[in-house]
DNA sequence: CATCCATTACTACACTTGTAGTATATTCCA
DNA sequence: TGGAATATACTACAAGTGTAGTAATGGATG
C-alpha cells in the first residue's frame, strides 16, 4: 500500500551498495558493483533517480555526493515479494512455498532445516 | 537461461487469461479482465506486443484474431520466482521461504498444512 | 443496398529504465 | 598558476510498458 516500493533488479543492487557501506558516493557504488562494468555516470544517474524517488537521499559534502539510504533493505523485499505473490500466486504465500517445493527449488536435504525454521516461526508469531 | 520469461504483473494477467479459456481474441481478454477497466484496444496491443515477444501466437478466423498461449503459466511462475530470488535473495531459495515465515507471510495455521505438503511431496494445485 | 457496429491495425504519447557522453566545476600537483 | 584528474550535472537516446485514440474493414440489419 503506501509501503510500495518497487525496484529493478539494478536499482536493488545499488541500495544495497549504499546500505552495505551505510553512505556512499556514485564512486563507491561504482567500486562496489564494479563487476556490473558500468560507467560511473550510469551509476550517478541511478542513484538520482533513486534520491527522486524517495529511496535514496544525499548530501554535499566537499565536491562529493554522498548518498544514504531511506528505506530499509527487508522493506524493499518485503514489496517484491508481495507484489510477486500478488500477481503469480493469486495473493496466496502458500502457493509460493508450494511452488518451490515442485520447482525443486528446495532439495530435500533441505526440508528438515525449513522444518526448524517453520518451528521457530511458529513461536515467533 | 534460454527461457527465462519475464512478464509485467498485466502481461501475466492477460496471458492468464488466454491461458484460462484456451484460445481467446482481445475482447475475450478484456471480458476476462474488465475489473481492470481497460479499453479493448489497450488489451490488444498488450497482446500484440506478447505475441512479437512469442509467449502468445494468434491466428485470424473470420475477422477475430484469436491467441493461444505458447509458454506455460508455471514456466512464467519459475522464470520470474527464479529472477526475483537471484535479485533479492542472493539465489537462495530458502532465504526467500525464511523471509515468508519471518514476515508473517505464513500464518501458524497454515504451518500444518506446509508440512504435510513437504512429507508427502502432493500436488498443491 | 446503405448504414451501423464490432474488431483489429496502426499510431501516439508519456513514463521508466539502462546506458553513457559531454559539459562544467573542483581539487591537486608540478 | 596552469593543466590533469575527478566528480557531478545535464542531456540523450533506445527499449519497454501503460494507455488509448483513430482509421479501416468486415459483418449484420433494416
Amino acid at each position: 500500500m503506501t509501503n510500495d516500493v518497487r525496484l529493478s533488479d539494478q536499482q536493488f543492487q545499488v541500495v544495497q551498495a549504499v546500505t552495505k557501506r551505510g553512505e556512499a558516493s556514485a564512486k563507491d557504488v561504482q567500486n562496489e558493483l564494479d563487476h556490473l562494468k558500468l560507467a560511473h555516470t550510469t551509476i550517478a544517474t541511478v542513484m538520482s533517480r533513486l534520491e527522486k524517488k524517495g529511496v535514496l537521499i544525499s548530501t554535499v559534502e566537499g565536491r562529493e555526493r554522498i548518498y544514504r539510504c531511506l528505506v530499509d533493505e527487508q522493506l524493499i523485499r518485503q514489496s517484491m515479494v508481495n507484489s510477486m505473490i500478488s500477481t503469480f500466486f493469486k495473493g496466496d504465500s502458500k502457493a509460493l512455498m508450494a511452488h518451490l517445493i515442485h520447482e525443486g527449488e528446495i532439495e530435500s536435504n533441505e526440508l528438515d532445516e525449513l522444518k526448524a525454521m517453520i518451528q521457530q516461526g511458529e513461536n515467533y508469531d
